[in-house]
DNA sequence: TTAGGGTTAG
């Protein structure tokens, strides 16, 4: 079976057994260091006999001191033999299993907790062996899988009892967040030709996803092919997360066929889950992909749920695109559906992002006057929508108002609040929040800092700026990506585009990786300064450190040149963003209002774009 | 523990 496995997934074995090979390591290291020393124990004779009768009464009666006195003459290991070769009942001997090693304050041996699991096993008391194994995983001297294994290959219990308790201890290192070891028991399992089932995959693909290591959830979907462990829709739903999450739209759409062909119709969540990959990353008109996933569940007799068209509606939302949105959620009611707090949140928080905030009031009314109760998410968005008018007195209101509804401002609410202090120039009073929140308590995170530090620098406070910098990293707490951002952004403003550029070296010896938004200051500052060269070098910088430029790249390079009247280069740059398949924005309109024209774009009444040329 | 909403940077 081996060699085969090598014949078809060859590079996929190599990165198996490498990984095997570590955690093999490790647990050689550990099981040295920790050797049991109950060991010796397993072997030794019974040399007592024991009354079972009067030994299950007393354990049914949990009348410990008396069986303490009774057994004193042997060790815990010996009597659970004992129990094991008595007919006594499994919940009984499990009673004792527990409370022995409370009282002797030992670790069972692995053999014994294995002949446990297959006692609970053979009387199906399968919740049972899963709190156990919980118990067992969430030790500190934790076995090796292969041990574990052996082990319970070695005492015996029947095949299927065997599958059925790996499955469960593959669950139960999920629930500990033992991802590793899941995964190599699931590998080993494989080895020992144990089949698993959804119980210990689905929540194993699950937590998989959640820490964004989607290779090995490639490996796990097509093993479980291979191995023909059986899959259900929740498999299929979760691979093509991963895939959706890992930007590879594609393959997930591969997914969904395959489940198909596998005799699975695809759910509404399913298309729930390729519409959200496609709103997050679709690209350049994803909107219109990720309207087309609906469609075609539409067309496949999939009905839409609430959540269908919240996601699609929080992805016009965050396209700009309120028009779209607003349909929408019209289409929504249309089709009986009621929209809820999750629905309205989207939209209001759309509308005060595009500043339409008597718009995001109005749905603000609807929303109550349909009986739905606002929550902090609510509260977060409408803040941010005052904060943006500059409506401070309004923002701070609500902020007040929210203890005698019942809701308890959180790191965002302050975050929202400290943010439009600082950009309204009040850092005093930015401060004072910041000092609050740690009273409430809510613990200042990385964002409050960035607000505050950003505060500062936009006032030129360099020195406040570095000692919040300090305080924040003596505090524990780690500069990201946004705050190196917000670093060079106030360097390039002041003209020192170089020293920015040191900060992006900086970077790379703390493992920051930059972001779009990083190169693109540093494109900015040098344009600004009219070094067209030093910015087309950084440019080409980013991208041999893997970083795409995008439409915001373009603009910054176009405004360069056209401002050092090299509009032909101006013009050059606008063709390559749109040879790329880049969407310029109104940005882009802004700065070559006329070379877009001639192309075909106009302006729409909310200002977005349109490309008359290729609609009509 | 199968899907959706709010904070900081260009």
């Amino acid at each position: 079976m081996n060699h085969l496995c090598h014949l078809q997934f060859p590079k996929k074995s190599i990165y198996i057994g490498i990984y095997l090979l570590k955690l093999n390591l490790q647990y050689q290291t550990r099981l040295s260091s920790t050797s049991s020393s109950l060991d010796s124990s397993i072997t030794t004779p019974i040399s007592h006999t024991f009354d079972l009768s009067r030994v299950s009464e007393l354990i049914t009666n949990q009348h410990w001191s008396d069986l303490k006195t009774l057994t004193n003459q042997t060790t815990p290991n010996t009597f659970l033999h004992v129990l094991f070769q008595s007919e006594l009942d499994s919940d009984l001997v499990l009673r004792y299993f527990k409370w022995s090693e409370e009282e002797f304050r030992v670790s069972h041996h692995l053999e014994l907790y294995c002949r446990l699991f297959h006692l609970l096993a053979n009387s199906k008391k399968y919740g049972k062996i899963r709190s156990l194994l919980h118990h067992f995983v969430k030790k500190d001297e934790t076995h090796s899988n292969s041990s574990i294994f052996h082990s319970l290959s070695v005492t015996g219990g029947g095949f299927c009892a065997n599958s059925i308790i790996v499955d469960m201890l593959i669950l139960a290192y999920v629930y500990d967040s033992k991802t590793d070891l899941a995964f190599e028991a699931f590998l080993r399992a494989g080895d020992y030709g144990f089949k698993l089932s959804t119980t210990s995959c689905n929540p194993m693909l699950g937590i998989l996803v959640k820490e964004r290591k989607f290779a090995v959830v490639e490996i796990v979907y097509k093993e479980m092919i291979r191995r023909r462990i059986e899959l259900d829709v929740i498999s299929f739903n979760i691979v093509i997360k991963g895939f959706c999450q890992a930007g590879k739209l594609k393959k997930a759409g591969d997914v969904v066929e395959d489940m198909k062909a596998r005799g699975f119709s695809p759910s509404a969540v399913t298309y729930n889950i390729l519409m959200y990959g496609y709103c997050k990353n679709g690209g350049a008109g994803k909107m219109y992909k990720a309207d087309g996933i609906l469609k075609e569940m539409v067309s496949n007799g999939i009905h839409p749920i609430e959540s269908t068209f919240n996601i699609l509606i929080d992805g016009f939302c965050k396209d700009e695109n309120l028009s779209a949105a607003m349909k929408v959620f019209k289409e929504m009611q249309g089709q009986g559906l009621k929209p809820g707090v999750v629905t309205y949140n989207s939209l209001i928080n759309g509308h005060c992002n595009e500043g339409k905030l008597y718009d995001a009031l109005c749905l603000w009314d609807e929303m109550v006057g349909s009986g739905l109760k606002l929550n902090i998410v609510t509260y977060n968005a409408l803040i941010k929508g005052f904060s943006k008018k500059k409506m401070l007195k309004e923002a701070r209101e609500l902020f007040d108002g929210m203890g005698e509804r019942g809701l308890d401002a959180d790191v965002v609410t302050f975050n929202t609040l400290i943010d439009a202090y600082c950009k309204a120039g009040k850092i005093e009073e930015a401060i004072a929040l910041r000092d609050l929140m740690m009273d409430k308590p809510v613990f200042p995170d990385v964002a409050t800092y960035n607000c505050l530090i950003g505060g500062f620098l936009r006032e030129g406070k360099m020195e406040e700026a570095s000692k919040l910098l300090d305080d924040m990293e003596n505090k524990g707490l780690r500069a990201d990506v946004i705050t190196y951002n917000i670093r060079l952004n106030a360097l390039c403003k002041k003209g020192e585009s170089r020293q920015a550029a040191g900060l992006l070296d900086e970077m790379f010896e703390r493992c920051i990786r930059p972001s779009h938004v990083t190169y693109n200051t540093l494109i900015d500052g040098y344009c600004t300064e009219g070094n067209l060269r030093a910015a087309l070098n950084m440019r080409a910088r980013m991208e041999r450190e893997g970083k795409q430029p995008n439409v915001v790249t373009f603009n910054v390079l176009i405004k360069g040149f056209c401002q050092k009247g090299k509009l032909e280069e101006a013009n050059g740059l606008l063709n390559e963003m749109l040879e790329k398949g880049l969407v310029p924005n109104r940005t882009t309109y802004e700065i070559v209002k006329e070379d877009m024209m001639e192309r075909g774009f106009v302006p729409d009444i909310d200002g977005h774009l349109y490309n008359v040329s290729v609609n009509t």
